[in-house]
DNA sequence: CACGTGTACTATGTTACGCGGTACACTCAA
DNA sequence: TTGAGTGTACCGCGTAACATAGTACACGTG
């Protein structure tokens, strides 16, 4: 069995180095993902959890697949900010805050580090290839 | 089985539940936390839930346990900034911003998100009690 | 046609989670 | 000393998630 890092599923971890190029603009949209049996050779997994990840990005509108040719990088627009999205990022935000109070991170550090992520250098492991094919 | 909210284990629910109090000042240092089997009853959980989040809240240095005694809120003097946490931190932070991005959700927003997260109004639900015992 | 694509399904094994129950050692007050 | 309350440590059970392996299907393209 594969191992989990930092308690999180290997399709999870796959699916936010694949946010963060989106989001990085490494990979722009339209262009073409490796396919799954591809990128799980790349990513030394299982062809079913590359799928899975997939899967699930499909359902969050960020790539687009189209079955016989491929997945590709879908455009952001027609995306609404649900509400129950919203209450679950200041979640995220509220424990990250705690944590660093514990930490005795100042609110300066924090706002620093929020505009470093923002600029577009996420804190994200990158071992992903540039789609050659 | 108990139901699983937010996909988060419930013992880390109650984790939160207590770090949030604490940061918030409801809880104070020193002082005394429900008992296990009591904790159990007003949260509707198992005991050993209970334990498990205890177990896990005192390997962070958050509470003290004394056996025997009980279970109390522990000073936050000998706490050192872990580079592992704070890569931790980053990374959780990072992602968060990946989702605000696709949201449409402005920096400006995020800052005031965090500065009210941490003026101490932290965004967690709180079922808990003012430890009447 | 052959090939690559995503998808679906079954099966296996591991791990985490939560519950139930029991038992033990300890502290404190009656 | 006795008894109640405390945290802790087990064991078992059931459910679910995770990851793997393998096979098969429908689709589009060259």
């Amino acid at each position: 069995m594969a191992q989990i890092q930092r308690n999180q599923p290997l399709y999870e971890q796959l699916m936010w180095r694949i946010k963060a190029q989106v989001a990085s603009g490494v990979l722009i949209v339209g262009e073409k993902l490796p396919s799954v049996r591809e990128m799980a050779l790349i990513e030394g997994l299982n062809p079913n959890t590359v799928a899975k990840a997939y899967r699930a990005l499909e359902s969050q509108n960020v790539i687009e697949t189209v079955t016989g040719r491929g997945t590709f990088i879908r455009a952001n627009d027609d995306f609404a900010a649900d509400e129950q999205l919203i209450a679950s990022l200041q979640q995220q935000l509220g424990e990250v805050v705690i944590e660093a109070k514990r930490a005795s991170i100042s609110v300066q550090e924090l706002h620093q580090w929020l505009d470093s992520c923002y600029s577009g250098e996420a804190s994200l492991p990158r071992r992903m290839h540039d789609t050659s094919h």
